[in-house]
DNA sequence: AAGAGTATCAACCATCTGGTTAAACTGTTT
DNA sequence: AAACAGTTTAACCAGATGGTTGATACTCTT
């Protein structure tokens, strides 16, 4: 019980903040109690202000890790030297991962995204966003203006391939319900969706389609 | 002031609903207070007592008048006799109008039918759900036996189109902050969307494509 | 004009909840 | 072993919030 200290105590910390990313992400930030919160981390309420100051603080920590996290994968999106295709496959399929792990994360963040406007530009700064936008934008330019993909706005295609990776998942209460889906199908449908998606975007992008 | 009470007497409960639909989607049922929806419909917080009996049935109200108008959309889709291709793309076009009216709805929805699981089936009673989906299934594996468009599982083009019509809309904050744009460069892309999805969905249908 | 039913309001209340505090416990340093 | 710093706990508190109440006003009917 010596050496256990210094991970027990990373570990309340982490602890806390996986128990927070469950409970925020099902109920949002009004809905999720800091008890609730407590009692997931299976430690005491006045713990989580020892960690972090307040509930709010303890949000935007939250907040920032998850977009850290969608944000590594944009990078991934223009970083590697793999095909435009192939990036566009890897992305479809590591963004539609990412946002299974937590599918209510969207959620919440755009709930609280609308209520706080600030709160993405507070939760942004110091990150190379114009300079993965223009990559991105680069890229795409380079391969319409080679005749590779049919002419398409960057801003486009790009809400298409996040729209089709993301909502599904996001929307499974909605869409199990009215297809009439059981946990394990609609599992099975979405991880069809990661070669499908791709797929359709590529077949979109073929210049000679139709 | 003598005929204006009839009017007065609706006039409140609809000044209410639609104040309530105004703060509940954009902060969600546990952010929403009932003195925010009090002031939002210039009223005294005991009235919406006396008209509604609690915040949680006055959020189930809402909710199921929502529901109701985005099934009616559904049913436009199976129910009138134009074309397939016409269909969808007054389905995405309506969807989108729909949608855009109160942007963050989808939010809310999803993320209270994520809270309370029931919620869906207990909203859903008596709407003839199955009907639609057998239609709209029956139309697609007609349309593909015929070849008139390529083989496509129903589920994955409902979701396809639910997904570009819908997310765009709903992730706003994200999209606009992302991409870098302004409120009206924003919505003239969303208008856009309204024939570009539909485009899109058709282009993808053609059995010829590729 | 009296009565009934409806609508409106200010004041009130019980409870919940985020946050605090002061004390106790643990391992480390001196 | 005593001082020390970091950690944990139970008990507590102030403010917010959903909901109630009892009185008052309005409108229509008779």
């Amino acid at each position: 019980m010596v050496d256990t200290l210094a991970t027990d105590v990373s570990d309340a910390r982490e602890r806390i903040k996986a128990a927070a990313s469950r409970v925020f992400s099902t109920k949002g930030l009004d809905g999720a109690r800091m008890q609730d919160i407590a009692d997931e981390a299976r430690i005491n309420k006045a713990m989580l202000h020892y960690y972090f100051r307040n509930k709010q603080q303890l949000f935007e920590m939250i907040f920032e890790e998850l977009l850290t996290r969608v944000f590594s994968a944009l990078e991934a999106l223009v970083a590697d030297h793999a095909s435009f295709e192939d990036r566009i496959r890897a992305f479809v399929s590591t963004q539609i991962t990412i946002i299974s792990e937590f599918p209510a994360m969207p959620l919440f963040v755009l709930l609280e995204a609308r209520k706080d406007p600030e709160l993405l530009s507070r939760k942004f700064v110091g990150k190379p966003l114009d300079m993965v936008r223009q990559r991105f934008s680069d890229m795409v330019d380079r391969e319409v203006s080679s005749g590779r993909i049919r002419p398409v706005t960057f801003d486009q295609l790009f809400i298409n391939i996040l729209s089709l990776s993301v909502y599904p998942v996001v929307a499974e209460p909605m869409i199990r319900f009215v297809l009439g889906m059981e946990s394990g199908a609609f599992q099975s449908m979405i991880e069809n969706r990661k070669t499908l998606v791709a797929d359709l975007i590529i077949r979109d992008l073929n210049p000679f389609s139709i």
